[in-house]
DNA sequence: GTTGACCTTGACCTTAGGTCAAGGTGCACG
DNA sequence: CGTGCACCTTGACCTAAGGTCAAGGTCAAC
């Protein structure tokens, strides 16, 4: 009995568990104790004191691998190691902060990780009259956009918005979409690109460049994936949009290639 | 080239490591791409729409355990299951900024792990004469009575600080410590014993049990290891104690008892 | 003498990947 | 045509701070 407490005591006197003890005796920052004629560690004052300076230091975030050093340490050394373990907690803090605030936003308000914006704009093709297929795929569209091109993410928007406000294009659009039923090789689609090249050259603005493009890197790769997203499933509207890229190459204006 | 990226580009394109990407099929997190000819994974626009899902959410903090249910989910479940990830990040920011506060006191102001007043009790040691040896010791018995017995370690000081308002008592104290170098049968253990035995119960205020030290579990158990620090090896002080001890309870004073 | 609470060691698990090793593949340069 | 270099493949082991489980020894009480 005098001759000391079992680690369950300790730890327990400690506040900590047995575990915690017996990992701080293998990583050296308690040293092990004298064992009893059963072989069991028998803790003594001066253990205890140890295992209640190494916890104060674990519990106020400081890795247990400084620890050693830091009560070896004069005090100067020792307020110097804690500020910097302080600075970073501080940090730790924060992201964890803006992962919060990230988290925040898009639990309340960003639907299916987009922004506002997007949202309307999908909810607008909705009420034009677009399936949920179509704006599905639109939504997957913009969702890899945001994350592959942000710098024109709000161009790419933008353009969106506009399209929506010719009821002619809006047309070819959906028609578009009809042909993702239709055979490959369907006449139709060939009659389609024509329409859609037309409509295209005659409104330029919904084919613009933004500027900054090209300060992304890879920016046409990137570009090139969010435009043909889904296409290797809808081999038609493949088809028409080479049609399509083929009619504007022909008639002069570059579109950024994979 | 057309038939999909590979992983170094895929991940590039996405933001994260090679690693990162291998590590979410492996939890199935994301679906393995298809291969080709040569073993290579490749990647098309649902394999990556797919990673910014989830690198979106990972980066907000949500556990990767718990994306492929988030992700499969629909938009009510999705919005809780945010909420609920957003509590756990609140928590986990305040525990650390708990830490940090801590650190913050043990770095500035506390010195050695110690509030304070008990400091002042200590340089008030060294002024009257105590030596380093004795103030160590002294300094090690408060860590560990601030840790074991938390709830008396204030009338646990109050006590230090009135026994240091009497000179008799410090002069008897510093003998005691004087006996530390004795050989433990000197007969001036003895004297010293009964000179100290008599000045307490003269004084007994600087015996009193504090109020609350029997809501402590283990109460005596912890506050004997506190009284007997270090006098594994300091065997002379052990008996002065021992000898003390039995005087007082000859003259009909309790003592704690381990 | 047996039960239940405690102790011992060791091995494997957790998060979200990082690092290293050994070997196959693709492309450019000489 | 060989060679170098950058990229890909898998697998095994590492992180911090312990938790959990297993198999077995010990202690005190009934």
């Amino acid at each position: 009995m005098a001759d000391g407490l079992t680690i369950g005591q300790a730890a327990a006197f400690v506040g900590v568990t047995i575990k915690t003890v017996r990992h701080y005796h293998r990583l050296g920052l308690v040293a092990e104790p004298e064992r009893d004629s059963s072989g069991y560690r028998r803790y003594r004052s001066a253990s205890l004191l140890r295992l209640v300076q190494v916890r104060t230091l674990a519990e106020a975030g400081v890795p247990l691998a400084e620890i050693t050093d830091l009560l070896d340490a004069g005090p100067e050394r020792f307020a110097a190691t804690l500020d910097d373990v302080r600075r970073q907690l501080t940090e730790r803090i924060e992201n964890l902060i803006a992962s919060r605030d990230t988290l925040h936003r898009l639990a309340h308000g960003d639907r299916a990780l987009l922004p506002d914006r997007a949202c309307a704009v999908l909810d607008r093709l909705a009420d034009l009259g677009f399936g949920p297929d179509y704006v599905a795929t639109q939504r997957e569209a913009l969702v890899l956009a945001r994350a592959l091109v942000p710098t024109i993410f709000d161009s790419f928007l933008t353009r969106l918005e506009h399209s929506l406000d010719d009821p002619e294009f809006v047309e070819l659009t959906k028609r578009g979409w009809e042909a993702r039923s239709w055979d490959p090789d369907d006449p139709r689609i060939d009659e389609l690109a024509s329409a859609l090249a037309d409509k295209l050259l005659a409104n330029r603005e919904l084919l613009a460049t933004p500027a900054g493009f090209q300060r992304q890197p890879d920016a046409a790769a990137r570009y090139g994936l969010v435009n043909h997203h889904r296409e290797d499933q809808l081999p038609s509207i493949a088809r028409l949009n080479v049609l399509v890229e083929a009619h504007l190459r022909a008639a002069g204006i570059g579109i950024p290639h994979q």
